[in-house]
DNA sequence: TCGATGTATCGAGGATTCTCGATGTATTGA
DNA sequence: TCAATACATCGAGAATCCTCGATACATCGA
C-alpha cells in the first residue's frame, strides 16, 4: 500500500513556476502568493532588512522591537509569519530566539517574478 | 521660498532599495511592501499570469472572469489593485477595458529582493 | 528554589480585505 | 432612440489581519 505520493512529481510542477511563464494553476498561484503575502507587510519587510543588515546575520526579538516600534507579541507574531513563509529561520539559544533570513529564499521569490 | 523638495534625492533613496541592502526606513519598507501586497493574493497572481500568457499580451475583464471563476465586480476590483500597484495598465477600447502587465514591473519587484 | 528575563500564545478590538448582488455609466449596434 | 453589452462603483456580509495587554512557559542567575 502506497501511503506517500511521489514528492518529485508534485514538486516539479510548482517549485519553479513563474508568473510570466504561462498561465498558472490555482495551486501554483497559491504557493507563489503565500510568500508575497508575507512580504506584503511593511513591518515584516523591515524586520527582514534589519536581520539581513546585522553584523552576525541574526537577531533576537529583543533586538527588533525597538527599531520597528511595536510590542513584543506583535514582533513575535510577524517573525512567525516569516518563518512559516519559508523566509526566515528560528533558533532558540538559551533565553533568546535568534532569527535569520534563509539563504536563497528571497532569490527564489524573486525568480518567480522573472522570465523563464 | 522653496515649496518643492529635490525630487532626485528622495527618489534615489527609495527607487532601488533592496531588502538585503541595509536596514530599510519605514517609507522604503512601505513602498516595497505595497507591490508585494498586490502579489500576495493567489487570484491576482493568476490574473497576471493569464494576461502575460495571452497571445496579444492583453486581456479584458470578460476574458478573465471565467478562468479565475469569480464574479465580474471581483475581477474588476483585483485588476484595479494591480493597476494601482503599478503592475498592470488599463486601456479602454470601445466597450472593453484591456489590461497588460507593465513591462519591467515584475523585474523591478524582483530586484528589490536581490542583493546589491 | 526563586525571582528576573526573553518569547510564545491567548483573547479581543479595530481595521482591512475578499466577495458578491445591485446599480450606474459608457459604448455599440439596430 | 432604445436595447444590449462591458465595465466600474456602491453597499454589505464574512473572513482575515494587525495590534495589544494579559498570561503562560522556559531559561538563567543568585
Amino acid at each position: 500500500m502506497i501511503d506517500t505520493l511521489p514528492a518529485v512529481a508534485t514538486e516539479d510542477m510548482t517549485c519553479c513556476a513563474t508568473v510570466t511563464g504561462g498561465a498558472l494553476e490555482t495551486d501554483q498561484a497559491e504557493q507563489i502568493a503565500r510568500v508575497f503575502k508575507a512580504l506584503g507587510d511593511p513591518t515584516r519587510v523591515r524586520l527582514l532588512s534589519l536581520i539581513a543588515a546585522s553584523d552576525t546575520g541574526e537577531l533576537c526579538i529583543c533586538d527588533l522591537t525597538d527599531p520597528v516600534g511595536l510590542a513584543q507579541p506583535t514582533v513575535s507574531h510577524h517573525m512567525k509569519q516569516l518563518v512559516d513563509a519559508g523566509l526566515a529561520t528560528r533558533e532558540q539559544r538559551g533565553k533568546w530566539a535568534y532569527f535569520r533570513v534563509i539563504d536563497g529564499a528571497l532569490e527564489g521569490a524573486a525568480r518567480s517574478l522573472l522570465p523563464r
